[in-house]
DNA sequence: GCAATGATTGCACGCCGTGCAATGATGGGG
DNA sequence: CCCCATCATTGCACGGCGTGCAATCATTGC
């Protein structure tokens, strides 16, 4: 039963990396606005009616998967004791360049999302909602730290915080020559740290 | 010349306004799914194709309107010598309540189109959109203030980081039942500055 | 009035997104 | 080994979306 639905889980998986390469690959080359869902799943080897079984969009399948925190590093944010607001905004910040560095799927692959957004006012608003799921799960993962309930308002702005540099990292790596986006992304995050505590940087 | 633009430009924000009103109640009182473009229209007294003159989908008709920072504030907010980060920071937030205090079109509005987007993701997608283009702005003015040029990171970064307890505050009291937003993000952009100087509230 | 500019509209067309029902594959239990 | 349950895939059909185009209509400046 349990390797079965791995088996499945895992072919599923598979297929949604199909499509999004698909759809990456014919937006790209023939530009977004020619592109059809018909186009992607001739090229990713469905039907038309199993690419919506995947995505709800053709910009949902550019976007294509939700970033998911690392279970060791998130279970290490978790593990620390402190609970100043403070301490847990950098602790976030180490939790979200963790990710960055598992999520690391293809760096042209990220780069071309992103300019696909800049271009197409649609694939960034699926785009940002991409990003604003994440943030909830940001914000459900400092609230545990906080111990205080899902939904208020103290986790809700860390995450927001936390998760700004990340985005204005990558927005500015995507428009530079950088092939890797992390320096970019730690730059960013110093630039936060040296807002909350200026000057103190080792 | 000049009497005729602004002629022209008063009748088109108003036909503007009266289309998102439309939408606005035609979704409250049907059902966002079971709203479609063509009752928008004749609810409004406009055809379906005036209808795309205006907003390119119903969740932007939704959304509805760019929020744009009042000049009185903006130049306030320019005209201040400092070029401090932190400073600069808390200007920002002085300044999006300001534009939050302008821009109160109307509470219940406001709450419905957050709730729209609570429940459907296309509409959440395009207010995201909408912030979006919002903190581009405020970024900008952050730059000028700064004397650095436009698309940097550190006002890029400020703007974001500004926005969130404006965010964050808005989706709180979009929630609950205070009827005025301000105190909720006051309240919140309180909490942004704790982090900045722990326990300096006057 | 007349010309020009711009807003509104109808039409047509292709694409999107989904409910439904049929079909196909896969894996577990008899 | 076969059958059944389960789930993925597919075709079909349908209403709605978004837009290019051209005609019409109103407004404004001369």
């Amino acid at each position: 039963m349990p390797a079965s639905e791995d088996l499945r889980e895992r072919r599923r998986r598979q297929t949604e990396r199909e499509i999004h390469a698909a759809a990456l690959r014919l937006a790209t080359e023939h530009g977004f606005d020619h592109l059809t869902v018909d186009m992607i799943s001739a090229e990713a080897g469905i039907s038309r009616r199993t690419f919506f079984n995947y995505f709800a969009s053709k910009e949902a399948a550019i976007v294509a998967g939700p970033r998911i925190l690392p279970a060791e590093a998130l279970a290490a944010f978790l593990a620390v004791e402190s609970s100043e607001p403070v301490r847990v905004l950098r602790d976030l910040g180490a939790l979200l360049l963790s990710e960055m560095t598992a999520n690391l799927p293809d760096r042209d692959d990220l780069r071309a999302v992103f300019a696909l957004a800049e271009a197409h006012t649609s694939v960034l608003a699926a785009l940002l909602s991409s990003f604003d799921r994440f943030e909830h799960e940001v914000a459900d993962a400092a609230a545990r730290r906080l111990g205080v309930p899902p939904g208020t308002e103290l986790p809700a702005l860390l995450a927001c915080v936390a998760i700004a540099p990340m985005r204005v990292g990558l927005h500015r790596w995507s428009l530079g020559d950088a092939v890797d986006p992390q320096p970019q992304v730690e730059r960013t995050v110093a630039l936060l740290h040296d807002l909350l505590a200026p000057g103190d940087t080792p």
